[in-house]
DNA sequence: GTCTATACCGGGATAGAC
DNA sequence: GTCTATCCCGGTATAGAC
């Protein structure tokens, strides 16, 4: 039947989101140029010749794998603008987001994967950039842009000493003043 | 003659240096996985062959081209360690130190780059928390060595707007209080 | 629609001619 | 000692059986 718990089309989702799951996975562990479509479809328990079929390329699934969700604008009070970029750093020590992970994970050595991160980062400075004027305005908000960026990397791909699994709130509460110098 | 103006032994070290910049100059640019020995032998002006001759393998080429100059050592006073610190990033900003950003580009992707970035970092770590004190000294270290990190990455490797090709002596300025405000 | 088998290419590394 | 030719592996992608 048609109306079996279990439809065609269903089942072809599941398997979609699986092979997701996997590549973002992997991605983020190893990059982009060291996961081999082979290693994704036997983490999703299917075959490559699927992963092909779904994604149509190793260069489209990193795409989709990576594409970031809308991050919430930056704007008002320099103070507002710290706690707005400050809870977004929280949003990405917390929830152990793999697909922006991804996209860190390569952004120096693949280009599409840099030119994500570029964008992100050059949207986020633009609007903090607004807010502050002066002559080195976008030179200071690319910084602070920096800054957050280096805490997730120090933290969650480096794995430094001191950085690796520390409490995010830590992090934030000691990055707090440093950011303030930047964008008062 | 054995007493010529370009003996053997000296054209030898010549080819070798000459692998060694077009190495470093590849891998800075491409980072490990995307440099090939063939693309290095032809920057070089040789084959291969030779490249392997000379150097082995291409993980013993990368050693070669990434193993750092010793760091001057950082201690002192807060107000020292800050200036070392930041004549530290100085130096990495003005000496177009490919070497050094070779090892940065492939940090993310490959194991022996990032151990050598982290045990890099480690090291300093360990001499700034020395002076620091108090219950987070080690994370407030390495959030220090990440901030420096982020700088060149964001002004060398990912080029973002507003940092590329900034002056130095701006960005030093600028992450001096911020610097401050974590090793005080 | 799903998987098996394979084509095809480009990589690192090596053997042997000169 | 230097280079040509080649091996072999593992990658993405595809064709075709079920």
């Amino acid at each position: 039947m048609s109306s079996e718990p279990t439809s065609r089309a269903e089942r072809r989702e599941r398997t979609r989101a699986r092979i997701l799951t996997a590549a973002r996975d992997l991605f983020a562990e190893n990059g982009f140029d060291r996961t081999t479509i082979r290693a994704v479809a036997t983490a999703a328990a299917t075959d490559p010749a699927l992963v092909m079929r779904y994604f149509g390329s190793k260069e489209e699934l990193f795409r989709q794998v990576a594409e970031a969700g809308a991050e919430p604008p930056i704007e008002g009070s320099p103070g507002r603008v710290e706690d707005l970029l400050l809870a977004a750093l929280r949003d990405k020590l917390t929830t152990g987001d793999t697909g922006t992970l991804a996209l860190l994970r390569s952004m120096l050595t693949h280009p599409a994967a840099a030119e994500g991160v570029r964008q992100s980062i050059t949207e986020q400075q633009r609007q903090v950039a607004a807010g502050l004027g002066g002559e080195d305005a976008m030179t200071r908000a690319a910084l602070v842009g920096m800054i957050t960026l280096a805490a997730v990397l120090g933290r969650d791909l480096l794995k430094l000493e001191g950085l690796h699994g520390a409490d995010p709130e830590v992090i934030i509460e000691l990055l707090r003043p440093a950011v303030q110098t930047l964008i008062r």
